[in-house]
DNA sequence: TTTTATAATGTTAGCGCTATCATTTTTAAC
DNA sequence: GTTAAAAATGATAGCGCTAACATTATAAAA
């Protein structure tokens, strides 16, 4: 037995609600001129049918194609896994769907790839992460297509595209800062790739807090690292092995600071105990290692879901205006999102009195 | 300026090929009875034309909601985002769509939430990864609900719904092989959760390559893990610390496996020299540690693809027949995917002759 | 060859929604 | 109160495709 459980239409809707299909069709879609009172009786009756409007009868009507894309190139398999989840999620709720597709910004056919992909997929508009986000190449060809498009923790904020981001540099001062409190006062830094976007603000945040508690910045308890592990090992095995090593370190990636752990206990330094350890990023490594990692979380769900929102607003009110996505050249605080101090297991405070 | 491009609609091709409409949906979709020289034709115009169905007049017309579904349940991040970019390149290319939704199977209300979230969005297929592939409670529901299903990387096999899979057991037989290979005799293991599927097909794969080499498993070189870091960790110095200890370790897990470098190296057993160590996974902790782990790696990826590959066909076949999902008893030897050696940098050949 | 079965193709009628324009109602202005 | 402007609502015609059935071409049987 087959459920022929015929689903509501939009045209048992407005036989219940007594008004004409076009005035569901206002009420679902825009907030259009519709009376509070006809809107009223509109939602009654969809409540009552349980009315699911069907989605392929839109974007047929509307020769939209309701579809937006998010390209990615080799970010880190939890860094997609968690951008897609937001995303799909997102899209799907405001009855878009999701094309997925990784693109290589470095091949030289890019710009065919991506004309084709959007030509002929109909894409509306397209979500960017880090790295593409800061491609320029792929920006300009985005520009050229005229397509909206929205980018993820970008690196520079010059670009017309609007973007969400979260504000690294504050929360590197605020893990900086709760080593701080917890009595340190020799505290080391592992930088990050030189060329990757966060480096920078992520010892920008460091420096500052030194500042604010009147710290000392020393040369020689930073360090520069790749994001790497092997990277972090070498570094941390350097301000470890210094005459007066730090009591704590920021490793500026996961990755970096497990390898601090590691080396630590090569050198026989206890973590926390005798060395504090704290990272970035909560990649999956920071709760698998053991003691697992104090770090800052990137709400990179969340990025991506705003990322989906942002991009659908300007999709629904391009058509009106015609205007180029138009960016308020101060972006919306609203984009830049919370991150999340990560207390775990790899700092204590310090017994020595300072 | 606006891209005006109308894009070729079925018509159009009709009449370039000279055929009618019909026959040209029926040389797209399925394979029916099409003369080739008429197939041929309409395909010669298809290509000129640069045509592209569109998926929404397709699913208005056909009445189908092209919707599969894929739930998931708090798994490794790296999991879901390798799952999703598998399912979503495939179903995109078949011209379904993907919901993506996070189920818990213990919370009370799963039923009604499952069978709404189907009715809703008229849902037609789901795949299940694990663990949800193993939940009967889910299965009962599913199976209820008359809906086809396909399960990846199920622990039982004695269920209805087809599956994809790896063969764990092999796996696991050929990494510890390849430890024998390199000289090593005294080998040990660390289990998995008791729970968890693949646990015990693991253990037995290890068993049967020593078996293989006539060498005799030893109670005292099996040690109880929780695939956790911590468990392997504690697993690892139980073995570490025997009076007669393995040259060798086989953890069931990357995680494990990345703490039994850290026990070596603790007790000062440089890996892979004094101590070779392989894992199970290919988790990012495998290649973001080092030295990094010589491993499994499960085509999760490519499970996902052939599931929902698994799943479309039985959808496209079903209607005909009205069948319960037939799965042949004897499951399809193409679901069971090639995993592959990773072959990295925590194993050596012993030195000790044997 | 004629008849019959069968395969191949065509015709028609919507699927459920939105765009467009026509109509009615309300509000504002005089 | 009358009239004009504005706001709210309705009627109609498809969007591009496929289901269902009708028709025609082809092959098989008599």
């Amino acid at each position: 037995m087959i459920q022929k459980i015929k689903t509501a239409t939009m045209q048992d809707v407005a036989k219940l609600a007594g008004v004409s299909m076009m005035t569901v069709s206002r009420v679902i879609s825009n907030e259009a001129k519709v009376r509070d009172k006809t809107r009223d009786k509109v939602m009654a009756a969809i409540e009552e049918l349980d009315y699911q409007p069907n989605l392929s009868a839109r974007s047929l009507a509307s020769a939209k194609s309701h579809l937006i894309a998010l390209f990615y190139q080799n970010p880190s398999e939890g860094y997609v896994g968690q951008l897609l989840i937001g995303a799909l999620n997102k899209s799907q709720s405001r009855g878009y769907n999701l094309v997925v597709s990784s693109l290589d910004e470095t091949t030289d056919d890019v710009e065919t790839a991506l004309k084709s992909l959007v030509r002929r997929n109909k894409i509306e508009g397209i979500i960017l992460p880090p790295p593409l986000s800061d491609s320029q190449r792929v920006l300009d060809i985005l520009m050229a297509l005229n397509i909206p498009a929205v980018r993820i923790s970008p690196q520079r904020d010059d670009h017309p595209f609007p973007f969400v981001c979260m504000d690294e540099a504050q929360a590197a001062f605020d893990i900086t800062e709760h080593l701080i409190n917890q009595g340190h006062r020799k505290i080391g830094f592992i930088q990050g790739h030189p060329d990757h976007s966060g480096s920078h603000l992520r010892y920008e945040g460091y420096r500052k807090a030194l500042e604010k508690h009147h710290i000392a910045l020393r040369d020689d308890y930073v360090e520069q690292g790749l994001f790497t592990y092997r990277s972090g090992f070498q570094a941390a095995v350097n301000l470890v092995t210094l005459k007066d090593p730090p009591t704590a370190i920021f490793a500026s990636s996961d990755d970096m600071a497990a390898a601090t752990i590691s080396a630590a206990q090569k050198h026989h330094l206890q973590v926390p105990s005798m060395l504090s350890v704290v990272g970035f990023d909560d990649a999956p490594i920071a709760s698998a290692i053991w003691p697992s990692l104090t770090t800052v979380r990137q709400p990179i769900l969340e990025m991506a879901e705003r990322a989906t929102d942002l991009l659908i607003d300007a999709l629904k009110k391009k058509p009106e205006t015609e205007q180029e996505m138009e960016t308020p050249p101060e972006q919306n605080l609203e984009n830049i999102l919370e991150y999340q101090l990560m207390l775990r297991e790899t700092v204590a405070a310090t017994k020595v009195k300072v």
